[in-house]
DNA sequence: TGTCAATTGTCAGACGCTGACATTAGCCTC
DNA sequence: GAGGCTAATGTCAGCGTCTGACAATTGACA
């Protein structure tokens, strides 16, 4: 499997009909005019209908869009999160699992600008990544969303390794690992005034490998 | 600092006044009615006026004593936490990093049910922690509060440690992956059928052992 | 061109939550 | 123990999120 057929309905064959075309312009505009608000004003202090009427769609075309408010708040984060998994299921079938995790993490992070500037400018994603981690009902969801990617790593992690996760603890416990080394230095990366995105690269790599030699050994089956 | 003095607020100089008691009969009166009504019909489907009517309340009362709905779902856990961290503290000064949280965890199982079953019964407070772990909103909030928990936890243990947690990466990451093994540990017990409180400890107890080796090595200052 | 189906708008309403103000009920002093 | 003080509660109006129902519009396609 490569990383552009693991990104799933990402690639569009051209022209796919008018209405299919207007309807990506209503929901790309959405979330461009939502991060713009959320970024300047903040998430609490905007409302569903400011971003409605930004946009010129009555607020209940907003909610066929978005199951709710902050579903848009995560838009930009989801292109990022099906890039990085994509960049874990392309990496070789013999590397270590925590090496395969590593490389996907550093490695992925071209693919994800790309995918970005598609949708929105890419200092505005960097932005409301801030703008998530410093509000507290986003940055529960933002909790939630992490460890559901958690779960899929482990399973793909099992998959690789051929162990099976009902029984065996250690794909979860892995992934469960990882992710907190890279909460530390996501969280680290937001409350210093950085704001390049190579400083979250090096963060997180700085990270990595203080812990890796500990979680590096070979998993003896 | 022993664990009753770290405590704070759960000890009550018997007779504080009538009005003091009252609200404090109303209060717990709300946290039962929650929890009864969250776990019999869901947390979704029980509305803020049900519970305020049950305990013949008007609304505006229910939001003067928790800041929202939320809130109250998590009272028991509030109060296990606590316990929790209190356990911490109280540990011996020259115990390892690592060694110290296993002990506060496995040692705390007592005074927390003691602590829990002031407020409600146990049984209550386990089938609470189900919903929660299955009902997304919940979900998401649980995971920050257990960030902010996890926030609280390194700044103890670099205390005791000596280190400073600002330049020093290994409290938040031990920590890190320390709350990861108890998530992954919780979650195997809520997706089990069994109801047993000792069935998570010995299940706790069991991942932390796992990963125990690869993380107790001696942290060279 | 006319029919069909998808998209959108409008409206009403449930629910969570808050500010403002009136009412009730412990508390404390004389 | 009467009366004033203040904390706790109730009532009411209103904002914001979100949903169901139905009508109006607008691509798609024969």
């Amino acid at each position: 499997m490569t990383t552009d057929e693991a990104v799933a309905g990402t690639r569009t064959p051209p022209p796919a009909g008018l209405r299919e075309r207007k309807k990506q312009r209503t929901r790309s505009a959405l979330v461009r005019s939502a991060l713009e608000l959320f970024t300047r004003q903040g998430y609490e202090r905007t409302t569903v209908d400011e971003i409605a009427e930004a946009v010129e769609v009555s607020q209940r075309t907003f909610f066929r869009y978005f199951a709710n408010k902050e579903e848009v708040a995560f838009a930009s984060q989801e292109s990022a999160e099906r890039h990085f998994f994509a960049a874990l299921c392309g990496r070789p079938a013999g590397e270590a699992p925590l090496a395969a995790l590593r490389g996907a993490v550093l490695d992925a992070w071209g693919s994800i600008g790309e995918a970005i500037e598609q949708l929105v400018p890419p200092e505005l994603h960097l932005r409301m990544y801030r703008v998530i981690e410093s509000t507290p009902s986003l940055l529960a969801v933002h909790l939630r969303r992490t460890a559901e990617m958690e779960e899929r790593l482990a399973r793909e992690i099992a998959r690789r390794e051929g162990l099976d996760i009902d029984t065996d603890p250690r794909p979860r416990l892995l992934v469960a690992m990882f992710g907190g080394v890279i909460r530390v230095a996501g969280k680290l990366w937001t409350e210093a005034e950085e704001d390049s995105v190579v400083t979250l690269r090096d963060l997180t790599a700085f990270h990595l490998d203080y812990v890796g030699p500990a979680l590096a050994e070979k998993w003896d089956k």
